[in-house]
DNA sequence: CTGAAAGCGCTTACAG
DNA sequence: CTGAAAGCGCTTACAG
């Protein structure tokens, strides 16, 4: 493999200039330019990462810290990150965070101290650990969360609006003519759990709907809790119109409930999941749901970070970058329908009074 | 952040000993071992990836490379492979390669380049691209493939006999009663459904029941493509009332095709898949596959990629490890059952003449 | 616009 | 069992 020194014998000049033309600083005459370039094409020559990462202030590295979150999650945010990562010629480190939250702050240290990433991104649930934040300001490393809760929200991060997205969600339930309409709540400890229930209100009260807090469901993403809450909605006298299932594994389990108490998915019942997995467009009926952009979430979160790791700002100031807000889509599919004409209302519901 | 130097001078000895130490080489004095050990802990000292990465032969970096395989495929491997790389000291770099595959090559050649990885995981379905490959002899990378088809079966591997699993589906089959069984090829190009397909023939002649070559559809692992197979089937004068699909994608589509015909899953028509995708459990009714030991694939390639990487052995001779033949595992769920008694088998079929 | 020197923080060969 | 020297392949700060 060649070396910087051959470059620049073979073309003539310093290994300084050759560095120069190679990290596309100023001041080298065009000609030199073009011929350092043509020779390091010739020579195939590209620079050692581990050489320009001892001598310079960058490692052209970008860590990616997750744990346990599903498989879909890594895998879009992981390509979005390698892609940007790969344009500007950075690479991205892994790392699985393991199961004990109690040692994470050791191993987040061991991995800063040896690898010295010039940015880290945080995916949830991590993004949310008090210990991780902590190492990541202990060893000053930037970062940039993704989808963080209420306590990575003061640190630069990059999400999608849940409250809006659970909003059009209702919306959409509302304008189809339903007025019974359940939702199935997110883990008690997750933020987005929060946020997708104040939407689901807000949509409710702008449409001056009263929601019937014995149709709101406590459940915890899994899809066990989405099947148990449906089958005790689903035997209530007057059972719901829809179910709003606050992700999409839980609302397969309204599926696979209703399915078994032969309820027929859209005719008689309505269901919308959250998150847009692989399953939502494999099952059947196809689930209507909300796609977060994952994939333009980890790109920013590269910007971000090479914003910062760049060169300083004129004035030397290294502002934090500003939170930035994606588009989702609401991705609307076979599980939704129009409420049946004969529906089984309680009579004096709220409901009845609308219709 | 301390250097060598500094936990060199603490402790009174050189840099040479510090460096024996954290090294695990021999010929240093317990006493001393212990003295250097103490100070380290003490400052907190890591040393830097960069500066052993320049300075010796190894990089301490094994690189998994993939393209578009699937969430969990890549989820499960590279869980397992970071886990075990976090014990060695190692470090676990990505790289999704671009979808066109004709600029793989260079892509490969920069990353190869620049990181100098120790060793890289290859993965299904690049683990098969001659351009890969070559690029991978042509830099002398160590490298270890996942699952690869014919391709890479002369390269250090580790794999699941899915001829072998094939047949455990098939015999389950078989011994609930089923003698119609359909089988859903999976896309030609991959290797694995070839080999799916020669465990199902097998399973069948080792009970000398005859493969009704009507019943074998032509696949792409795609949800739609099961679905059309299934509507295709099901609407046979005599269908069949089992359906082996190659993937559990393509089992879905089954799923969905029977529900939408009214036909009910297990009783008029088992169902079984391969991959243990996570919709296989999340579907109603849960579906029986089979499980890949991705995790213990991934972890089996990073040991080898070490041992090759690891000092050579006392001859000087580098092995190519051996292949590895890792154990799946059948997952039976509620997706198969007996067929039903009063079956519409067409009279004077063979299935008639064995039941 | 260009270059000679020093140095990043380790490991490798070698010497004792 | 231990260490002084050289060097890995780049970038940084400086000088011209």
């Amino acid at each position: 493999m060649p070396t910087i020194v051959e470059v620049a014998e073979q073309a003539g000049v310093s290994i300084k200039t050759v560095s120069r033309v190679l990290n596309n600083e100023p001041n080298v005459r065009p000609e030199t330019r073009e011929l350092v370039l043509r020779v390091a094409g010739e020579l195939n020559y590209r620079p050692k990462l581990s050489a320009r990462s001892l001598a310079g202030a960058r490692s052209f590295l970008i860590g990616l810290l997750y744990y346990d979150p599903s498989a879909e999650f890594v895998a879009r945010v992981q390509r979005g990150a390698t892609l940007r990562c790969r344009e500007a010629g950075y690479h991205l480190v892994v790392e699985a965070l393991g199961s004990a939250a109690r040692d994470v702050g050791p191993q987040l240290d061991h991995m800063l101290a040896a690898l010295r990433p010039d940015g880290v991104i945080l995916t949830p649930p991590i993004c949310d650990n008090p210990e991780v934040l902590a190492a990541m300001e202990a060893t000053r490393t930037p970062c940039v969360l993704i989808s963080p809760g209420h306590q990575g929200r003061r640190l630069p991060h990059v999400r999608m609006d849940d409250v809006h997205a659970a909003e059009e969600v209702t919306n959409l339930l509302i304008s189809l003519g339903h007025r019974q309409i359940a939702f199935i709540k997110g883990a008690s400890d997750q933020a987005a759990s929060a946020w997708r229930l104040r939407g689901f209100r807000q949509a409710m009260r702008a449409h001056e709907l009263e929601v019937d807090e014995s149709l709101l469901c406590q459940g915890d993403f899994q899809f066990a809790s989405g099947e148990a809450a449906a089958h005790q909605l689903l035997s209530r006298r007057s059972p719901p119109t829809a179910v709003f299932a606050s992700n999409d594994d839980m609302a397969l389990g309204v599926l696979a409930a209703a399915h078994r108490l032969g309820v027929q998915v859209p005719q008689d019942l309505s269901v919308v999941g959250f998150d847009d997995s692989p399953a939502a467009s494999l099952v059947w009926p196809a689930l209507t749901t909300v796609r977060q952009p994952l994939m333009e979430m980890a790109t920013a979160a590269v910007d971000m970070l090479l914003e910062r790791g760049g060169r300083p700002t004129a004035d030397g100031v290294q502002q934090p970058s500003a939170p930035r807000v994606l588009a989702h889509e609401l991705v609307v599919r076979a599980s939704t329908a129009a409420p049946a004409k004969r529906g089984r209302r309680a009579p004096g519901s709220h409901a009845d009074r609308l219709a």
